[in-house]
RNA sequence: GGCGGCGUACCCAAGUGGCUAAGGGGGAGGUCUGCAAAACCUUUAUGCAGCGGUUCAAAUCCGCUCGCCGCCUCCA
């Protein structure tokens, strides 16, 4: 397997710290508001990568963490005038119901910062006795000039980032690039009893102190969104590093935004989408769909257009079950073959390991679900060819069940199509319950073979006019949701 | 200003030294069909922002130019 790591800038080989063993600590989010679809994005991403780990058999460890103490918490427990730790709570379990439907699992290991204020404090206490931090004013700052390395990752020099930075002057830090480890609470403010006096945890040191607690002093990858990289990556490896004298993390990954105009969608420019306002109009695969075709680490421009597109490809998907399936259902006692079996077995066999090839490059997702679509383009086209028997049931038997394995690692392709029709009718308000449909299909087939063919006509149009269209098969009529 | 990234067809998007430049969406024509729909076939990039260079060979490596974006402040 080949990671892109972001603290070399190449691709590299991915050895794990120990044989047979991957611990990947992911940045959550801050829980003081509703999660938008680059959260979406980056914990989507991560999922794959669990599930493709795991899917290679490797034993795997996955810890993701909730900030649920900081000052925008803090701010939105004061303009909603309720307690700090409500505001965490609320948006945790928002942060729930989204992720679950998006169909992204639990980490092993989802910490929380004031669940570990012990650990923090320990670590902070070991900073200031080997003379990495200092006290000032009952907060604890790291000194960013005692850790020699301070910049590899995000690849910038102290003194440029001094030239013409855009940092708060503050008289108690020996250098405006030190940050806080430690954050001294005024009144009324959530805190702890400390070395220091009462305080809380600065944003940095929680992942510092929960992925050492949960994964050890140095393990295998650690992961968020590119905007993390600085400062907040760039400050745990100078704390950890300092602290425990031993590399941090192998591999560094980030994902990269999501954009509306070619602008970084973000809270303060306001231009975001919720996951809730999206999933209001398009159904929870189509989300994941869209986020998959394209690499993780490129940007993607958000639109309805670009989702009606995913969810055209996902309804594509699905007719070609739907076809398999009729054909499973046939007769197949005379073996019949055609020319395109040929091609069709020689990509079955090659199939999983295309997957694998396209997922071991940097997970290239987009790659990966393109030898899916290739997949059932094959499959289609044998299948015009009308085959029968047991060999062809074999394979096309074979076809679905490869696309279901290798759909479960992207967690795509995994329903019914009756599933995902009723998906769709929800998501499209479509205005009939199945049972109306089959009526109409009914009253229409008595109209067709009455040859009535104005009559069966206006029952097509009638539906369709509704989102709903028929397909008329040997035997019998299906329908589907336009999409 | 410093650092980093991107620019592939009408749109989205893989490909990063050598087989006909994946795949999806859209358009046009066709096969099938009572007519449709779906599916399939043909077609839509002798060319990968532009200009030079390295090489037997470049979308892919190097240089320059243009354009867009990100980080440098909280941010997935």
């Amino acid at each position: 397997m080949r990671i892109y790591n972001t603290l070399t800038g190449k691709k590299e080989e991915f050895v794990p710290v120990e044989p047979g063993k991957v611990k990947m600590y992911a940045c959550g989010v801050t829980v003081y508001d509703n999660c938008h679809i680059g959260h979406a994005r980056s914990a989507v991403v991560f999922d794959v990568m669990r599930r493709y780990f795991k899917y290679k058999g490797y034993d795997f460890r996955y810890v993701r963490n909730f900030t649920d103490i900081d000052d925008k918490i803090i701010n939105r427990a004061k303009q909603d005038g309720i307690a700090w730790n409500e505001v965490a709570e609320k948006y945790i379990d928002a942060y729930y119901r989204d992720m679950d439907t998006l169909g992204i699992g639990r980490a092993d290991v989802e910490p929380k910062a004031t669940e570990h204020i012990r650990e923090i404090i320990d670590i902070v206490k070991g900073l200031v006795d080997k003379g990495h931090a200092y006290e000032a004013e009952g907060s604890v700052y790291f000194e960013v000039q005692k850790f020699s390395e301070y910049g590899k990752l995000s690849k910038r020099d102290l003194d440029d980032m001094l030239a013409g930075a855009r940092v708060d002057v503050d008289e108690r830090k020996k250098n405006p690039m030190d940050f806080a480890l430690w954050k001294a609470s005024k009144q009324g403010e959530p805190a702890w009893e400390s070395p220091w006096g009462l305080g809380r945890p600065g944003w940095h040191i929680e992942c510092s102190a929960m992925s050492l607690k949960h994964l050890g002093e140095t393990f295998d990858i650690h992961g968020g969104g590119a905007d993390l990289i600085f400062p907040h990556h760039e400050n745990e490896i100078a704390q950890s590093e300092a602290y425990t004298g031993k590399p941090f993390v192998k591999y560094w990954v980030h994902n990269g935004f999501i954009t509306v105009d070619k602008e970084k969608m973000s809270k303060s420019l306001g231009n975001f989408f919720t996951i809730q306002e999206i999933l209001n109009k398009f159904d929870a695969e189509v989300i994941r769909f869209f986020l998959l075709s394209t690499h993780y680490r490129s940007p993607i421009e958000f639109s309805d257009e670009q989702l009606r597109e995913a969810e055209a490809s996902i309804d594509r998907y699905y007719t070609t079950v739907l076809r398999t399936r009729d054909f499973l259902s046939q007769d197949q006692s005379k073996d019949k073959t055609n020319p395109e079996e040929k091609n069709l077995e020689d990509l079955l066999t090659k199939f999983t390991e295309k997957f694998s090839a396209a997922m071991d490059d940097d997970f290239n997702t987009a790659l990966a679900i393109g030898n899916i679509f290739e997949l059932i383009r094959v499959v289609n086209k044998y299948l015009d060819g009308k085959p029968s028997g047991k060999k062809s049931s074999e394979m096309i038997a074979k076809t679905n069940d490869l696309i279901m394995e290798t759909g479960s690692v992207l967690n795509i392709f995994n329903r019914t199509p009756e599933e995902w029709y009723r998906a769709l009718m929800k998501v499209k308000n479509i205005g009939l319950s199945e049972e109306d449909i089959q009526m109409q299909i009914n009253e229409r087939k008595s109209a067709r073979e009455a040859k009535d063919w104005a009559k069966a006509d206006a029952v097509r149009k009638e539906l369709e006019d509704k989102g709903i269209i028929l397909e008329d098969k040997k035997d019998g009529t299906g329908w589907k949701v336009r999409v």
